[in-house]
DNA sequence: GCAAAAGTGTTGCTATTACACCCATGC
DNA sequence: GCATGGGTGTAATAGCAACACTTTTGC
């Protein structure tokens, strides 16, 4: 252990966007602090890397803590570094954003952490930098969600088009045409008709469907143009 | 300072992938270390991030060391954090890559750092990870190159059409048709038409452009689609 | 004049848009 | 039966792939 010279160690944390979709908005798992420093004030969830522990499993680490869910889907968006973002210390932030589907996460984990879903267009003024990291983390699933088939991560298991589509007008903040985005989504033969339908509908009720989970895994490269360039 | 308890700090290393195009392939600059630990193998260039450093211009400190350059096009990749990835001790690594122009970078500050441009092809066995970070580097080359317009970057200031296919040639390894890659390339408005022809040609000269800095800069995050998926 | 590289043109196809119409459900 | 929301259809257009031909240049 610490063989190289002169070299400062620095203090390592991961902050972590979550997204999650009620049917309606997009939101964001935001914590209220009841700790030190900027206690009281909302910030993003996160944790300190530790000296044994792979980068992954920390981010896994907290994520869980957050949520109790495993296997969530995240990825990293950029390390902030500029030398007093964290008042008390220098310390470095890897950032990353993560999408669950809102209604399989454990209300007891986020309590625990005294986190709560809030609207991400309401969303309340954040600590330190991490209004900066919100934009960044909202652009990147704008970039990714418009190629890569990242949406049905928010979705719950079984979901209905209409239900998609309110979910990509959600992250664009833009309309979409019905008729347009069925063809397109369904183009994809990303979708398996469960053959059932939406039950809780006072209208006609709508296909489920479900991902195709080996055809989502080995497209998942390829680029799939969900939203045109003019719509982002 | 050290006012968070509990928590260990952690060396914290930056580490460069510098993509060149020469004509004909792609480049990688690379250091034969003269140094330890792996003495006498070859590493990609990296440096240690300082106490009260800027990570942005730790970075940049670093590419300036190498090539002599400011204002060098980088992008992050991915932060590397096994605990075991460095045998002499835990350090994380953040990796990004940077495009320069092969011609334009200082040979002396190359060579003060014991640094050799190697084709990517032939690239020899890298020390630690660093061979996942290259092969992760040239994803994501290929990635934003396909979309957005960074390939000039690699250009001298002054190009020709043709020299710009064999970049995209070589960034793909995969042939492109020359006359749809010129109508779509020009279709973008991108390039300006110097009125000068490239005199280093034994038959027809061709036209020399240079970059429009202004649309480059205000279009550069829309989809350019300049690689079709299949080609990727 | 000929070989090699660069510039421009055409055509058929595919994908995208911007629309309209019909069906199922609950009241 | 009617309002609401969901599913399917179509015609015009734009963009793309796959081609051939002509021009410039050095020898």
């Amino acid at each position: 252990m610490n063989k190289y010279p002169h070299s400062t160690r620095i203090l390592v944390a991961l902050d972590c966007i979550v997204f999650g979709f009620d049917g309606e908005d997009l939101k964001l798992l935001l914590v209220k602090r009841n700790f030190e420093p900027e206690q009281g004030k909302w910030s993003l969830m996160g944790g300190f890397l530790e000296q044994n522990e792979d980068l992954e499993v920390a981010t896994n680490r907290i994520l869980y803590d957050l949520t109790g869910l495993k296997d969530i889907y995240f990825e990293e968006i950029k390390t902030f570094g500029k030398v007093d973002r964290d008042p008390v210390e220098r310390t470095l932030s890897i950032c990353f954003f993560a999408l669950i589907n809102i209604h399989a996460h454990n209300q007891d984990s986020a309590k625990a952490q005294n986190a709560y879903w809030i609207d991400l267009k309401n969303r309340p003024n954040l600590i330190f930098d991490h209004n900066k990291m919100v934009d960044l983390a909202l652009q990147e699933l704008q970039y990714k969600a418009a190629l890569h088939p990242i949406g049905f991560e928010l979705l719950p298991e079984k979901f209905t088009i209409p239900q998609l589509q309110k979910l990509y007008e959600a992250i664009y903040d833009s309309p979409l045409d019905r008729r347009n985005f069925s063809r397109k989504i369904l183009s994809t033969n990303l979708l398996i008709d469960t053959g059932e339908k939406n039950q809780n509908s006072t209208t006609k009720k709508a296909i489920l469907y479900q991902l195709d989970k080996e055809k989502y895994q080995s497209q998942f490269k390829a680029f799939h143009y969900f939203i045109s360039d003019s719509m982002r």
